[in-house]
DNA sequence: TTGACAAGATACCTTAAGGTTTCCTATTAA
DNA sequence: TTAATAGGAAACCTTAAGGTATCTTGTCAA
């Protein structure tokens, strides 16, 4: 029980399947067809991106698609942004330009 | 030997020291006072942070002091934000605008 | 209505991760 | 010049992670 995405992103053959899933909706087979690793192995690597709720996946007669649910991915991405000025010293300044834009859009 | 920028940001007590040295250049004691477990406990966690180069240290005297270098961690941004369409439809948008104010500015 | 395919389930193995305790060495303050 | 402090280093323990092989069940096509 992990449920954390951190962990969940930080082994690379998850990664790539992430973004197998990003474009397509793709089966178990499919997706280990990839890897240069046993099913099972690769059906391990799903189910905890399913855990951590970055995978959904819908059955289909004897076929289960799983599709990318990049929702939680945000948590990585906001906690990552807040370093971002380290590298990108202007953006600082580009978060104003980004935010008076915004203020200049009709509500929806 | 790890030097996996995603598996070092993949355990929580390390994204915490990352957010301790953010503002601090620290001691090993100073960082270890804010964890329930043990010093050599975090000078290993610490020793993977700085074997992916996310810290780096000086020696002064007897003491060691570390400090942030976020650079490492453009890695786990710039691959985040390939999914950020995901959650913020209004990216693309967002995209264009900044670019078409970057294009405004002088070379330096 | 049987054979092939998709994939879940279980048991097992090996190594890496995260921790502890203990000891050692260098530096500084008293 | 000795005692306290900072922290490196080694040995060890336990569990989690990433894999494998193998078996079973459900579904579909021939």
């Amino acid at each position: 029980m992990t449920l954390d995405v951190f962990r969940a992103v930080a082994d690379p053959t998850r990664r790539e399947i992430i973004g197998l899933l990003a474009h397509n909706e793709l089966r178990l087979s499919d997706i280990s067809g990839y890897f240069d690793m046993t099913r099972p192995a690769v059906a391990k690597h799903l189910k905890i991106l399913v855990d951590t709720g970055i995978v959904r996946q819908r059955v289909q007669g004897r076929e289960t698609l799983s599709r990318l649910e990049a929702a939680p991915l945000k948590q990585m991405s906001d906690w990552v942004s807040r370093f971002e000025h380290f590298w990108e010293p202007r953006l600082d300044a580009l978060k104003t330009i980004v935010d008076a834009d915004f203020e200049q859009e009709p509500k929806s």
